[in-house]
Parts: C-alpha cells; sequence; structure tokens
DNA sequence: ATAAAAATCGACACTGTGTAGACTTTTCGC
DNA sequence: GCGAAAAGTCTACACAGTGTCGATTTTTAT
C-alpha cells in the first residue's frame, strides 16, 4: 500500500502502479458525476481502472480511502492556487478577485468540491481536509475585513465572526449554484460579492 | 403498509401500530445521535423498537424510508411552528425575532435538521422536504427586505437573491454551530442577524 | 539473467439489505 | 364473547457489496 499519493514523485521513471492509481482516481471521479457516492462501487471503479476488485485493494485499503485521496489531490490542487494568488491592497479590488477566483474553482472542481462537503461529516479525514480548506477561506477574508475597517476581533460584528458566516455563505450558495449551471454561479456570485462588499461597509 | 404517518389520525382508538411507528421514528432519532446514518442498521433500529427486522419491513419499506419518515415529522413541526408565528411589521423586530425562533428550532431539532441537510442529496423525498423548508424561509426573508426598503426582484442587489444568500448562510452557520454548544449557536446567531440588518440597510 | 519487489487475481468469509410465506395477535361486527 | 378478517410478527432465504488471503504473474533493478 502506498502511503503517500505522491511518495513515489521524486522517481525519474514511473512506476506502473503510479499510473494505476492515477486511472483509479480518474475513474472514480468519473463515476461520482455518473452515478454518485452511494450508487459507486469498489467492483466499477477497479473495472473502469481496468483491473479487478482485489488489485485495487492494492492500492487503496476502501472505497473511502479511495475518495479520500481524489479529494486529497483536488484540495492540493487549490491550495496550491490559493496560495500563487497575488494579494491586492484595495479591499474592493482584493473582493473582486477573491470571487472570481472562486468561481473559477468551483467551475473547475465543483464535483469534488461538492463530493467533500458531502462526506465531511462520515469521513473524518475528508472533513479535516475541507475543514484546513474552509480555514484559509475565513483567513482571508478575515484579512479583507480589517483591511476594510471591520474591527478585528470574535464578536458578532467584528471582523473573524463575520467572516466565518460570509465563508458558509459562499459555500452553501455555490455549493447549490454549481449543481445547476454556469451562469447560476456567476449570479451567485455577484450576490456574494455584493453581501461581501456591504459587510466590509464598502457599499450602503 | 400504512401510506401516510398520521392517515390514522382521526381514530379514537390507536392501533397498535401507531404506537410501533412513533417507537420506530424515535429510536431512530435516537441512534441517528448515537452513531449516525451509515453506522446505523435497520436491525438497530428494529430491536431499539423491540420488534425483529423482518417486522420493521411491515411499517416502512426501507432504511431510507424511515429516515424520510422521521425528517417528514420534524419538518411538518417547523412549518406548523412558522405559521403560528405572527408577522411583525417592523423589520428589525421581524428579524430579532425570527433569529430567536430558529435558535429554538435548532436547539429543538438540530440533530434531524442536519441529518436532513446531509441526505437530501441521495434521497430525494428528503430533499424535496428541506427544500420546500428552505423556501418557506427564503420568502420570509425576501418579505423582510423588500418591507425594509431592498428593491424587489432577482438581481444581484435585490430582495430575492439577496434572502437566498442569507437563507443559505443561516443553514450552513447553524449546521456547523449547532453540532458545537449552545453558546455558539447564539453566537452564531447574533453575528448572522447583524450580517442580516447591514443588508437590509438597517444599520451601517 | 535473476532474485526481490510490485502488482494481479480468484475464492472466501462476513455483514447488511430486502423479500416471502407461515404463523400469531388484535380488532370489530354480530 | 365469538369468529373471521385485518394487522402485526417471525424465521429463513436470496442477494449485493465489502474487505481479506494466499497463490501466482509481471516488473524492476542489478
Amino acid at each position: 500500500m502506498p502511503g503517500q499519493p505522491s511518495a513515489r514523485g521524486r522517481r525519474t521513471t514511473e512506476r506502473k502502479g503510479d499510473v494505476r492509481e492515477r486511472a483509479i482516481l480518474d475513474t472514480c471521479e468519473a463515476l461520482l458525476a455518473q452515478k454518485g457516492y452511494d450508487a459507486m462501487t469498489v467492483g466499477d471503479v477497479a473495472q473502469g481502472a481496468g483491473i479487478t476488485r482485489g488489485a485495487l485493494y492494492f492500492y487503496f485499503g476502501s472505497k473511502q480511502e479511495v475518495v479520500t485521496a481524489l479529494v486529497a489531490r483536488t484540495v492540493e490542487h487549490l491550495w496550491e492556487r490559493s496560495r500563487a494568488t497575488a494579494q491586492t491592497d484595495e479591499p474592493r479590488q482584493a473582493i473582486a478577485a477573491a470571487m472570481q477566483r472562486t468561481v473559477e474553482l468551483w467551475n473547475e472542481h465543483g464535483l469534488v468540491m461538492r463530493t467533500a462537503i458531502d462526506l465531511s461529516l462520515t469521513v473524518p479525514e475528508i472533513g479535516e481536509l475541507w475543514k484546513h480548506t474552509a480555514d484559509l477561506f475565513v483567513e482571508a477574508i478575515t484579512r479583507v475585513l480589517e483591511r476594510a475597517g471591520i474591527q478585528a476581533g470574535t464578536r458578532p460584528d467584528q471582523a473573524s465572526a463575520i467572516a466565518h458566516a460570509l465563508c458558509w455563505m459562499i459555500e452553501r450558495t455555490f455549493y447549490h449554484a454549481s449543481q445547476e449551471s454556469r451562469e447560476n454561479l456567476q449570479k451567485a456570485s455577484e450576490t456574494c460579492e455584493h453581501i461581501w462588499l456591504i459587510s466590509a461597509g464598502l457599499i450602503t
């Protein structure tokens, strides 16, 4: 059982197993879109990846582990992206940029993000992963609010508390909108941006 | 199979089955709290209700049907409650009252409400139930916003769109807070109220 | 070329679901 | 209070999917 997904990453020549592992994750993602988590069986994933169930269990210990790995792969991508984003000083610009980036994220990875949210409760590992991701967002929102003049602190009218609520608002709104259409996602984004701006005191 | 949960409600004498049905739902609720949906088995529920699996299937066709009935029972309660609530004219009061009621709702029924949200995706019946509940909330919020002077309409800065986002904000914030403690729930409520007030233009 | 490591397979044991038919208890009109 | 119909209950079974094991084949590196 390969412990870390990319533990073999530094190798020059790629092992056969690395290819398979990727194939498994890719198949899992496709099936998740097709039939959803519950209906998707380990046999399905194995078949899609061109191996038998028995062989799949060489790579992952369980169905949950497969999905956890998939979430980890996606979430890693999100972290990279958010690290790479330039920090703007002007709050209005920062908010617009953040929302734009979030739309792109959900357009690209909406399915896996929704799955992560759904399974956060039942798969502790995924819960951790998503919690960490949410924390990054909350921190970023908090910083912007503070820079916009909202007092720092955790009381209901202070930056940290407001940032939390805004983060959940964005998560849930995008969760639903991304299930429908890109248009809805864009519209939802504008609404969230508007509420964020108002909460920051940047518009009346 | 008893079609509607309360179809036998007008009877004077209560059938044995009515008692059992309630026992099943009560046990289900207790087990949901103890072990969660996935870990909870039909056998567990039957045992808790003092019957065998076979007998339980006389009442409900599946595990999902049991939980759906439980959600229906709870949600019916919510609807009653929201119908019974007096409508205030003054927006500030209306908002405070609504948030207070919501806190009570989540304190009393948080577990089932969280379950409903979690299963909305996988159990279409529950999805419908919850969607309808959310719609009631969105409508109520929309009315308050409009009365506070926010322009009616579905554009990002108009009442309906804002109400949607606020509804999701409240749902998600309460979902998380109700898992932790009553104190957190109360605090979360105050934060949401603050954002609602700001969005309504009632405070700066 | 070869031995160790990596990968694969098929068979098995187990758990939980839902169904079927026989059996028992309750209800209610008389 | 009697007896048939309705309501409720049970045990046994068939079936799906999960995860494990040991034997076997393929790949990799020397």
